[in-house]
DNA sequence: GCCTGAAGTTTTGCATACAAAATTCAATTG
DNA sequence: CAATTGAATTTTGTATGCAAAACTTCAGGC
């Protein structure tokens, strides 16, 4: 007999690491920040030894550095290392496309579209939270259907690098425009079950969002929405 | 002034790190092993804090995996685990060799030919061993021409999880000359900065690969170089 | 004979203690 | 007044201690 009481919560480092990766990854904790070890424990009330422990996870992730002799930060990525993120990240939702198309099911596809449809009542909306949880999702949903727990983790890693980035990036309405177009060709040649054309018109939408993303770097209107523990 | 008289080592728990991630790699600790943190703490000499860090990384990397009050163990991959992996895996080579095809310097082409022939030669002589060193080095040139870090990152730490799995795997005669025409049809390619060839003949390559791992899984020829600690 | 289960042992998970490195900051000197 | 040095403080890195969970062993019951 499995659980009745008890509930098992995750062991605490598991917690803890959940945690300090939904802060940064929201840009809570911004981006260069420093992890003050004595602060967070005193934040989310508990030792330093789990803290450590959740660390050194996210720095294996990508999420923090580790400075030797001086703790971690926050990851931060220079416009290079953006572009280079989101090469593979291309490279990986192109794959998950390739495949979604040939491995998708009909109830599958029917929940993408309604999420599409939701994404673009959003947009007429303007409502940009709305847009951006929805068009994530559907990007998880694409790659869920490619049916590759080892690409999914792979993908959800690199990306989560990105997403602290991306969290608050308003942009334009032409970009915005041509993004829910290319989102409508998506979901068309998805239908279509045409791996290379989804493959070929996913890794044109990343270089699109990448260019947005380095174009809010340069203009410095990236969302920093620091404020952080204390 | 940088570092003139100090070399200050490593952090514990990154030394440790490395060298658990060798052991799992070189299948000194074997597939499903459990990682007895007294046990360990002995034979490297640290006590159990930075061990336990190094494992929790591994375990973000994939290379051990955490069993609740129970410890960690080597990540044993399933017939559909090695499956999912080598899709993983193929996609970001076909994809490195792509990106290498379109930048790839004279002398970093020079090296690889170089590195090719040693390994021919290898073959001639049925030096295993040094053919299996030279592939991977091959590959991971290939890699590096490709001129992105993240990329290479993440080829590293997903390789790692089957580089374990391919360690002692002989295999036959016939398929060990076709995996070498493959290697020359690679170098070809590359010379011509054939980009979307390079890129199908890598996925093929991994393809053929992967059978070869998953034929082995089957018989149960798998090196269990086992033999761990104490 | 095999399952049950309870005491003892081991092992893991978290907290704390201690040591070393880095940072801070004020006093001193050029 | 700026720069520098060095003591005080903070912070990180490692070791150890303690409690709870899991495993082992062995006796007893069905």
């Amino acid at each position: 007999m499995a659980d009745i009481i008890s509930i098992p919560r995750q062991v605490l480092h598991q917690q803890v690491g959940s945690r300090l990766r939904q802060l940064i990854v929201e840009g809570r904790i911004a981006p260069g920040a420093k992890l003050n070890e004595r602060a967070l424990c005193e934040q989310l009330q508990i030792s330093r030894t789990p803290l450590r422990e959740a660390i050194k996870m996210l720095a294996a992730e990508g999420l923090v550095a580790l400075l030797p002799n001086r703790g971690a930060v926050a990851a931060q990525l220079s416009a290079q290392d953006v572009e280079h993120t989101f090469e593979v990240i291309a490279g990986l939702e192109g794959q998950s496309g390739e495949l979604a198309a040939q491995r998708i099911t009909e109830p599958e596809l029917a929940e993408i579209r309604a999420l599409h449809f939701e994404m673009r009542a959003a947009h007429a909306r303007s409502d940009l939270p709305t847009y951006y949880r929805l068009n994530a999702l559907i990007h998880n949903h694409i790659n869920a259907a490619a049916r590759n727990p080892v690409l999914t983790h792979t993908y959800l890693t690199v990306n989560a690098r990105l997403q602290a980035l991306r969290f608050r990036s308003n942009f334009d309405t032409a970009k915005w425009k041509r993004a829910l177009k290319e989102h409508d060709k998506m979901l068309a040649l998805l239908t279509a079950r045409d791996a290379a054309g989804l493959r070929a018109m996913l890794v044109t939408h990343l270089e699109h969002k990448r260019d947005v993303v380095l174009e809010l770097m340069r203009t410095g209107q990236l969302g920093d929405a620091s404020g952080v523990a204390a």
